[in-house]
RNA sequence: GCCCCGGUAGCAUAGUGGUAAUGCGUCGCUCUCGUAAAGCGAAGAUCGAGGGUUCAAAUCCCUUCCGGGGCUCCA
């Protein structure tokens, strides 16, 4: 007697199959294996070969689904083992996960260098087109033991294992659970993309291996896509966008300190005009802080104990100061010069304050991780039943900046870590009231368990870069730390002091080096018009048209627009195409037409041009695109 | 900090033991030109820094500084 089960698929209807089926079987009869690179019943994600022995929610996975794409990456990832195996004999594997994007594969005693990754790619190849099985066993621990002696890594993880299995690819075995694609051929392209340190668990008192990562495709063409893909992100890097446009540069003299150009200035100085209108509008004031503060001040923040590795000292008079790293404590010091009622609160200072912090050589990284970067500080000082709505002022406020540059970006709630400081109760409400904060404004976020700070939990705005990179740059964080640290109080109405206010933390741009850094990947250095330091550029087409060129230019200058007049010897095609290297908004074109009749011929980034436009047409769409701050 | 790669004129690169080359940019001259690179000429680099090997070092070795790609992803 055959037991039948029943499968329900993802298009809601139902499939019987025969108990013990593979998941193959189910596909050929479905008609639908091609592209097949494993299964998922219910949770679990299946090798195609594997008998299907319950009912439940059944799917076959391609590459076209996440978890397709995480069999296959890991499976491609086995195939590099196995070269690596082949080339260097010595090479210890320890794990090769699938990653966002691609794989890796770590190995210990591996001295390899990029140089490399051509051998190591052909014998890949090799292995894909020797069409290996990926065949399963599951084995005892003694087995796993025995299989992998010689190799403490995974004989370390063996030990951790009640039901070990492995996987045999031609000669290669590895210890895993699975589930893998049914055999190498499936893989059509491979590449290898980087080489770097890592340590074994991630713990760097522990072993160092190297690490190679990888991309896989089921197909050449996919490959080719995602090269051309990573190619254009270069193109839109901001280090060489910001040196093209003359806007930032790096020095030896001062790692991880930006030198701002009076390109990058103009940027910074667009931003922060438009925070000061909205800040003032959200009922906020500005204050400014030193930067550098006696030692006592941040053993009272608690910086001393926690924040010391990433700070800078100095000292003045024989006595020992820090650089800050944060403006909090200056900020909490100038709410403390004044006695507070609760009729005052809320209070939201602001302080656009310069930071040190001293990060590590290797993570550095152009204008989005520095060294000193301008922090759009405020810290919000509120009775606690204030606290919700002032949350929700904070969000709806970076929203309304992330909305006029057009970012998408992902919100992270992170809750109380092990190390917290303070009762659970507090930590509990806090955590709660972001949480009704969000869902009153209806917007979602992704919760972070023990991701908060120590002080407080925590709202993380992420906005991802150009190669995919997500970076954190606003951020709302509720403290209850400093106010006790500082002891701070306002007078309620009950007539005595003994109240604590609430101090929330919060950031929009997050600093304006990483925010500026972002901008112009986001834009491929294209900026919208009001943030662009190369707004208008004249092209003269000769020398005689010179004095009409140059009367424009004033009348465009005198109105606040930021123009120049191209005059040089260079033909009308080498101003055009130099000109749109700087990313100008705007090319105003002046020959014989223009001059008789008194008009320009406007040609935009996107090469449309615009001929017999009247100057003051002109300048009155430029005020309207600056003033609606038009994308 | 750790692993791999790199540092040559303002910028981008070539040069792997015999004292530096090319393009862009800059400056000068010619051309006055209609929408992504006109022509000619000139100036500009002790090859990141320090030390060593050698008759001879941009090139080989050591140290150091700076830059790039990574270092969360757990069979």
């Amino acid at each position: 007697m055959v037991d039948f089960i029943t499968l329900k698929l993802p298009d809601g209807s139902t499939h019987k199959a025969k108990k013990g089926e593979t998941a193959l079987d189910v596909a050929k009869v479905l008609g639908i294996e091609k592209g097949a690179l494993a299964a998922k019943l219910g949770e679990e994600v299946l090798d195609l070969s594997r008998p299907i022995e319950t009912s439940g929610d059944f799917q076959i996975l391609t590459f076209q689904d996440k978890l397709g794409k995480e069999v296959f990456w890991h499976s491609s990832a086995h195939v590099l083992a196995a070269a690596i195996k082949r080339l260097f004999p010595n090479a210890q594997p320890t794990i090769g996960p699938s990653i966002e994007e691609g794989f890796y594969y770590d190995f210990h005693n591996l001295q390899i260098s990029n140089d490399d990754f051509q051998k190591i790619e052909i014998e890949m190849k090799r292995v894909i087109k020797e069409g290996l099985k990926f065949e399963r066993e599951d084995i005892t621990q003694a087995k796993a033991k025995e299989l992998f002696k010689g190799n403490k890594f995974k004989l370390e993880m063996a030990e951790e294992l009640d039901k070990p299995s492995m996987y045999k690819t031609g000669s290669f075995i590895d210890l895993c659970c699975g589930p893998h694609i049914p055999h190498t051929k499936l893989i059509g392209a491979v590449a290898l993309t980087k080489l770097s340190g890592a340590y074994w668990r991630a713990d760097a008192e522990k072993e160092q291996l190297t690490r190679v990562y990888g991309i896989s495709f089921p197909t050449e063409e996919e490959l080719k896509t995602y090269k051309t893909r990573i190619e254009e992100a270069e193109r839109r890097d901001h280090r060489k966008l910001g040196q093209r446009l003359d806007i930032f540069s790096l020095h030896d003299e001062g790692p991880g300190f930006v030198f701002w150009h009076p390109n990058g200035m103009i940027i910074y100085n667009e931003l922060m005009d438009f925070w000061r209108q909205e800040h003032r509008k959200a009922g906020y004031q500005q204050v400014m802080t030193p930067i550098i503060l006696k030692k006592q001040l941040w053993l009272q923040s608690g910086h001393w104990d926690h924040y010391k590795e990433n700070m800078y000292f100095t000292q003045i008079d024989g006595e020992e100061y820090a650089v800050k790293p944060m403006n909090c404590p200056g900020g909490i010091l100038i709410y403390k010069t004044n006695k507070h009622s609760y009729r005052e609160l809320p209070i939201r200072m602001a302080e656009v304050g310069l930071d040190h912090r001293h990060e590590l050589g290797g993570v550095l990284h152009g204008l989005l991780r520095v060294r000193a970067f301008w922090q759009d500080d405020a810290h919000i000082y509120c009775l606690p039943e204030q606290m919700e709505d002032e949350i929700i002022g904070v969000v709806k406020l970076i929203d309304k900046f992330y909305k006029t540059f057009g970012f998408e970006y992902a919100v992270e709630l992170s809750t109380r870590p092990d190390n917290f400081m303070g009762k659970i109760e507090d930590w509990d409400r806090a955590e709660a009231t972001l949480k009704k904060a969000m869902d009153k404004i209806k917007m979602g976020f992704i919760i972070k368990e023990k991701d908060g700070a120590f002080y407080g939990p925590k709202l993380d705005f992420h906005i991802r870069d150009s190669l995919g990179r997500t970076w954190q740059c606003a951020t709302c964080q509720l403290d209850f730390q400093m106010p006790e640290k500082f002891d701070l109080r306002y007078m309620g109405e009950d007539g005595t002091e003994n109240h604590r206010p609430v101090m929330i933390h919060r950031v929009i741009y997050g600093s304006m080096e990483r925010f500026i850094g972002i901008l112009i990947e986001h834009f491929a250095g294209n900026l919208p018009l009001w943030v662009s330091p190369y707004q208008v550029r004249i092209l003269t087409v000769g020398e005689k048209f010179n004095d009409y060129a140059f009367a424009a230019n004033k009348k465009l200058f005198d109105e606040g627009i930021r123009t120049s007049v191209d005059d040089s010897a260079n033909t009308i095609s080498k101003k055009v195409r130099e000109a749109q290297m700087d990313k100008v908004n705007y090319m105003i074109i002046v020959g014989e037409k223009e001059a008789e009749s008194n008009t320009l011929a406007v040609r935009t980034r996107d090469g449309k041009t615009t001929y017999g436009m009247k100057p003051e047409e002109f300048l009155k769409q430029m005020k309207e695109e600056i003033e609606t701050r038009k994308l």
